[in-house]
DNA sequence: ACGTTATATCGACGTCTGTCGATACGACGA
DNA sequence: TCGTCGTATCGACAGACGTCGATATAACGT
């Protein structure tokens, strides 16, 4: 299930009013990727060469016992981050790049040099 | 203090591998954005005419308590993503565009379509 | 059917964090 | 100098979070 909808458009933290309710929803994300951990097994995945990785091989990279990394990967999967495919006994996990994308956009509009403040 | 140096270049999430330290510092900036209050606090501070703030401002429309938003602006600054400057008696606060930049860059690699899955 | 392996869930624990009231610090005006 | 106002810090508390061991679930091979 999908937490997150900023897909419609651009920039909820620099641009316009941010409401109560969307503020707690890009919370939510923003959680999500607030853990070293995460930000760790995010970025095997998305650097793997295929684009996926096997479950089995995130616990070992990250220290954390098997419990703990997929209680991780559940938070990733929960804020829309990654996608998981269950093939026989494995799970393979994918980044879903619109979400990341989404995010990019919240940060700021494209490029405007003076940016933030002076938004046009 | 500056907590963060991913100013060198792009994308640690999405490229190249994340250390744990590096993936320490960067999970502490997302920290800073996962809550709704500094998620707002940094929206009206960013969409602000002047692209500054009176913190006297931001009290009553959080809904929070004064030390508690007194707080919530501490742990920004902290991570590098506001600017404080005292002027008498008042503090007016601004976005430091520079932090928020690097984090949309560490977030994905610049627009690659198939993205952080297929990045070559 | 059985054991093995991969993954997820559960329950518990210690720590971190958001929140507040009380208070300290500092600047300004009378 | 004294009171007032804006801001930051302190101390305390409740709830959230990361972590683990134990266990459940499910798929595969023998």
């Amino acid at each position: 299930m999908n937490i997150l909808d900023i897909s419609g458009c651009c920039a909820p933290v620099a641009r316009s009013t941010l409401s109560e309710p969307d503020a707690e929803l890009l919370a939510t994300v923003f959680k999500a990727l607030a853990d070293p951990v995460r930000l760790r097994l995010l970025n095997m995945i998305s650097t793997s060469p295929t684009g996926e990785v096997c479950a089995c091989d995130l616990v070992a990279p990250t220290g954390r016992s098997q419990p703990t990394v997929s209680h991780h990967l559940k938070v990733l999967r929960e804020a829309g981050l990654l996608t998981a495919d269950k093939r026989g006994s494995w799970v393979w996990y994918a980044v879903a790049p619109d979400r990341l994308a989404e995010l990019r956009s919240a940060l700021g509009p494209a490029e405007l040099p003076g940016a933030v403040g002076s938004a046009e």
